[in-house]
DNA sequence: AGGTCACGAGCAAACCTTTTCCTAGACGGT
DNA sequence: ACCGTCTAGGAAAAGGTTTGCTCGTGACCT
């Protein structure tokens, strides 16, 4: 069966599903009947064909399925500002996903430069892929990509489209400013500050505003009164903390934008003798476990559930390609970490 | 000519080769001489068939030419250990030179597992990629792929294969170590602890024996006359140099396995009020930036060129494909990053 | 025993491009 | 003017699978 070279038809390289129809004496189409379950046929024919499958290790030509059904079984995945701490979970969640709909993933990075995106998009297309996935880092609104085919469904995934008819899927600030202040109230803390990053990021402006929001809802005001807006960076943190001790020395909880200002605000507590949580809780966001976990005491913080984001943008995607699209933001609750820090 | 529906002709959806043709007036088969190049024939007919390609934007289906040719343009990335902090510049390197060669990339993440890693090597030879890059994160060798289609050439990178006959490409673990040692001893420093990972990891026993080695040809022996294996953490970093300051007091610089280490070894000098680099120096390994920069001081560290070890994997394996393999290990030289901290 | 119905299996077209082989025409040389 | 050669372009096959339609056979009912 499976020597070099039958007299015949050589089954060198691999087997045709002819090379199976010959062996189990029946025709091209009644194996490709057999395989794949539809048209009635007697079972022991069915079987035969299925012994030859076996026998010749066939496996079928994904090129001319493709060609046939017009369908890739690939998506494209684009990342636009390079992948990274953001965008790898998102990517991941999503390529787990799609693999259970044997569905594979092209990886396209664009680092954010806008030829490099026309360029791929371009490639995507003339592979006829099923749909295509659009990772951001920043929660910020983007442009919708132009110039794809309006038969290929697009997913956004972090950053939404600033197109509302467009399908996005986005973590849920609000919900996870209010999960960190409800913490730090539930575990009796009143003077709260909130240090973040630059009030040009959406996501810095989000999160400070919903938290001066529930903590108005509980009667309260930020200490000292305002949001402290900076860098993402270790170093502000150490800054802010250094402010907020002298604007406010009573503060009792630092709530920060992410978990590289609150490992920075965390040192500069320590090195001001103060104790975490003891004297003052510490909330980060991210829960980038580099940061959380190195930090000392390791960080609470607000996981925004990346995967999960990923996951939701690939089911949204499959329903686009095998439905009805479902237009619109959808948000992803985030969760709670909780750690020695408050 | 673009209309939604001609009368015998429709070019709804996507033209196609023949729609060229027809337009052009000639056969399909003259017009896809026209397109690539091939054959001789006349510069009007030529110009004719690509006014027609510019008429009705013609993109040749790449399914129908993969079927053809029997290559998919395409080639596998498989990453072994999630895609983390070392494989993600891997990952972008070989993407971006693969993609200057007209070749996409199929992200595979095997978290780990073999079935999974079965399932994604199915599922590549069934998509009869061109060729598979294999990423993993430790630099330990791997057992090699089981049950590809030899036909396939395959190339490892930062995990060699344990199959000398493979292709790998790794990074030069003794490059670094000299590298670091050298500067350290250029500046003037001789007594030099090194402080690294686990034993077991051979990226931890390379390091230190060539940093041994490299002090040994100076004449020097390292600070407490022993290497001071541990763990990839801060923890560990700042336990470490506690020790270190206890047994041998004169050390007047660290090399260390990584920069976590680096990190949590200069973060307790400066706790126990040694100054970083005037009393003693610290060097790290891996340039990860987020904790070189943000060490205090920011770290000098080795860059191992993680992009350029992905792009010599893709380039090695683009050879692999279109010519000659050449198997064996290749090496990457890594780069020291001089900053603040030495 | 003959006719009809149903089920099993095969044929062929369609998906689209590339490439080889072949034909017809033109031009040049004798 | 005729023959040979060269070239441009067309026809057709190959690459492999899917699927609708058709055909044939067997069984059952009248």
């Amino acid at each position: 069966m499976l020597v070099t070279s039958a007299p015949d038809s050589p089954p060198v390289g691999r087997a045709r599903l002819a090379d199976v129809a010959a062996l189990a004496g029946v025709s091209v189409g009644t194996a490709s009947k057999a395989l794949n379950g539809a048209g009635r046929m007697r079972p022991e024919t069915r079987q035969r064909v299925l012994d030859a499958v076996e026998a010749l290790g066939f496996r079928p030509n994904q090129h001319a399925q493709s060609l046939h059904s017009g369908r890739s079984w690939t998506v494209g995945l684009m990342t636009t500002d390079g992948i990274g701490r953001f965008s790898t979970p998102v990517l991941l969640g999503a390529e787990d996903a799609l693999g259970a709909g044997k569905i594979s993933v092209l990886l396209c990075d664009t680092r954010g430069d806008a030829i490099r995106e026309q360029h791929h998009l371009r490639n995507l297309t003339d592979r006829r892929v099923d749909g295509v996935i659009v990772a951001g880092r920043r929660t910020d609104p983007r442009p919708p990509l132009t110039g794809i085919d309006p038969a290929i469904p697009v997913v956004y995934a972090l950053s939404p489209s600033a197109d509302p008819a467009d399908t996005s899927v986005v973590t849920d600030d609000r919900g996870g400013a209010r999960l960190a202040v409800e913490h730090l109230l539930a575990t009796g803390r009143t003077r709260i500050a909130h240090v973040t990053g630059p009030e040009h990021h959406q996501a810095a402006r989000d999160r400070a505003r919903h938290a001066v929001e529930h903590l108005a809802a509980a009667g309260l005001e930020p200490a000292a009164g305002r949001v402290h807006f900076g860098e993402w960076s270790e170093a502000w943190g150490r800054r802010a903390a250094d402010a907020v001790l002298r604007t406010a020395p009573r503060t009792d909880a630092v709530f920060c934008g992410n978990d590289q200002i609150a490992r920075g605000v965390a040192d500069a507590l320590r090195e001001r003798g103060k104790d975490v949580p003891g004297d003052i809780a510490v909330v980060g966001y991210d829960n980038w476990d580099t940061m959380a976990l190195a930090c000392r005491p390791p960080l609470t913080t607000v996981d925004m559930n990346l995967a999960e984001i990923g996951r939701i943008a690939a089911l949204r995607l499959l329903q686009a390609i095998d439905a009805e699209p479902e237009p619109g933001v959808h948000t992803v609750p985030c969760r709670l970490v909780v750690r020695e820090s408050s």
